[in-house]
DNA sequence: TTCATTATGATATAATGTATCATCTCCGGC
DNA sequence: GCCGGAGATGATACATTATATCATAATGAA
């Protein structure tokens, strides 16, 4: 299932993050069990490493962080596993910071928008009926068929804003 | 001004491109003359090479057609030039494709939506009140600070709908 | 086991974007 | 006209992100 309407978007600051990861990895393994696919070590461990990065995390500092002596990877190790965690739901690239993120709802497809913080790097994953609705009927009006809609809204999360200055006024 | 709702916003296959081309240029001269802004020779010819591409067009593709000979210009220099386009709002950088593409209504400062054909890479610029806002309320819902929203839908504009494929079913 | 498929290793290279410092050009004030 | 400062460009080097290609290894099915 996506994300409900309405529902509190961002994490909380001090919450048990590891169990995020434990839990992704774990409905990750899940669903590669139902659709025969295979959820390698390397495969599980980028994944593992995007979950762990509370920011978007780029390729190479994936890479980085993969098992610096025993054997290192090249960037094509990560951008195949990176492909293939893709192509089942279960990270977004978020194109406009060159990044990847893991995707809380994994089990069905869906296109998802992004809330992205520019001080914290926090995102928050959206599945906006309304702003998809919206998107489609003015594309339908220019007679354009929507295949995937990127949405991307930079901005600043509730923590930072409660923590740092006040908004700017544009 | 910006883009009304629910104008044509393909440009016909047929159109007299290099007067949409002049069109910008005086524009965009008329519009620097009065903000004392300096349109010097390779910012007006950086902007005419993205008005003059059909498509979005690369930072690259655009250093590859300044002046082959005489001063050949490096990287820098198209992003400069780039840079200060986008800061007076007569490009736009479409980040999803990393390509740049001409601005329709450089008067005055706006968040614009994109519609970006897959297969001939046309490009229509709109300003939907209707997105905004929906963007603006779920993000408020999470309490979120909106500053630069991203919308770069990726599909089939009406040209290729009509000559090509029946549309993909998802 | 054998074979086909898929995944990974390894190397090279492409594509996109920045940093830095020197030089030049333009324009206002004298 | 000249000077001086700000902005613009030249030139070089480098950083970051991503892909291509071919060889090798691992996996799973017949």
């Amino acid at each position: 299932m996506a994300a409900d309407p309405g529902q509190a978007l961002f994490p909380s600051r001090g919450h048990d993050h590891a169990a995020c990861v434990a839990g992704a990895l774990e409905r990750a393994a899940g669903i590669c069990a139902r659709r025969g696919a295979r959820l390698t070590p390397i495969r599980r461990r980028v994944l593992e490493l995007v979950w762990a990065s509370h920011a978007p995390i780029g390729a190479y500092d994936i890479l980085a962080r993969m098992e610096p002596e025993s054997r290192r990877s090249a960037p094509a190790t990560v951008y195949r596993a990176l492909d293939f965690l893709m192509a089942h739901g279960f990270v977004h690239r978020l194109s406009s910071v060159n990044a990847y993120v893991g995707c809380g709802f994994p089990d069905n497809p869906h296109m998802a928008q992004f809330l992205i913080c520019k001080e914290c790097g926090a995102v928050a994953e959206m599945d906006e009926p309304r702003i998809e609705q919206a998107i489609g009927s003015a594309a339908a009006q220019a007679g354009f068929a929507v295949e995937s809609p990127v949405v991307e809204v930079r901005g600043r999360c509730p923590a930072c804003r409660k923590e740092g200055a006040p908004d700017a006024r544009p």
